[in-house]
DNA sequence: GCGCCACTGTCACGTCAATGTCATACTGTC
DNA sequence: GACAGTATGACATTGACGTGACAGTGGCGC
């Protein structure tokens, strides 16, 4: 998973640069703003996964941003946090039905804050329905996670099920080493291309006798998944 | 499951009193808010199964907080009984509309209370919640809320409980530590993912050797229940 | 009200699987 | 046979997971 990005809409600088260092000391990336039409154009040209926005700012107030983010449709799934000095009920009520996924009261902590965004990205995050693939006895099942040649559970590492994933959803076609890379990998690590041959050799360990013919080397190019040859 | 939970939200302490001892007598377990405001802080934090909401409070109103609730989904489908002193036809229509489940006049007797809250309840109960579940010998009975293994009683805390719950009625599925805080701790709490290991290592261990291979781990991943392999 | 106790969430540390890299052996092609 | 490309086994490092300890909390009986 990459980093993700989180907008601090908020006119007190000292603020939002305390917010800033516990988000990247969770290994989060940030963007800020000091006023509402400058998030707004952020949100809009950076698509952050998620706004933690103050209630009170001079021009536009940040409850007014959080109606407009949510009244488009291309805004309206970015979830926000709303952050407030005051501690009164109505605030969060009002910020709630703003929609606002969720609410902190100043003073927090920065422990409290990241477990919070943690939360709202999680629910927010929802997990596509995968089906299963199957070929020649050889199936995986992205639900349970796993793999079972001929009924029979696999031993596999979780690289070797990347990788196998991704053969069996893109068959009978080559891919460089460097394109596997990217697929499976990812595509901001750095590794020997080399490497995939080596877990290249894993996967056809893992599959065993009966199944390693389907996983092909193409001289020259890369590895192909195929039924065929 | 354990005994259901029912909030009671008045803002005259005399008959929140009455109604509490008569759900008492009839083993529900009770919470008190003599407001909505605190009434909606005790339902995200304590998720009672029923709500008994008064009509008319100083402040915001039994109806607004019933709408409130039924607009945010994790409130959605708690049942709703509204309590009011007027008889008109107008507010059931109102109540209704806001989402009310049912709808009693005061004065009611409390045999009445406690035959429309079961009849709300029984409706609001999907199916098959309450049937135990069973796998190689380990029983799990939602009813009597207890654990067997091979007709034993097996000594197991809440939260190990709900865990094995949720992992039994939905076995040969790998979840992320994130998916099992959402559907076992709830969506709104903030605790740290790692905090689920020691709860997997917890209910391992109530699980004895006999079971526990039944919860496996599923490397780079998070966990899964299954009775294979 | 008070102390006791079960339960919970967090941390620190240990362990072991998984990973990436290398050196070396092998294979196909010209 | 020479060469380039690929397979394989070994190895150090990393990081995910397991585990025991601990402090805070709330419920419960007295």
């Amino acid at each position: 998973m990459t980093a993700k990005t989180v907008l601090i809409v908020d006119d007190e600088a000292p603020i939002r640069e305390m917010i800033a260092v516990a988000l990247e000391m969770a290994d989060y990336s940030v963007l800020e703003a000091d006023n509402a039409q400058d998030g707004h154009a952020m949100v809009v040209d950076h698509r952050p996964d998620l706004l933690l926005l103050d209630w009170m700012m001079p021009g536009t107030s940040g409850i007014e941003l959080a109606r407009r983010l949510k009244r488009e449709g291309a805004t309206r799934e970015i979830p926000i946090i709303m952050l407030t000095a005051k501690s009164e009920e109505d605030n969060k009520i009002q910020g709630l039905e703003a929609g606002a996924d969720d609410y902190i009261t100043k003073p927090f902590s920065p422990r409290e804050l990241v477990a919070r965004l943690k939360a709202v990205l999680r629910r927010a995050t929802p997990q596509g329905v995968e089906d299963p693939v199957a070929v020649e006895g050889l199936e995986l099942d992205p639900v349970s996670h796993r793999v079972s040649a001929d009924g029979r559970a696999l031993e596999i590492g979780p690289t070797e099920y990347r990788l196998l994933q991704f053969f069996m959803t893109h068959q009978e076609r080559a891919y460089t080493r460097s394109q596997l890379l990217d697929q499976v990998w990812g595509g901001n690590v750095y590794v020997e291309e080399r490497t995939v041959d080596v877990h290249i050799r894993r996967l056809r360990k893992a599959l065993g006798e009966r199944h390693q013919h389907l996983v092909q080397t193409v001289r020259g190019t890369g590895y192909r998944f195929s039924t065929k040859g």
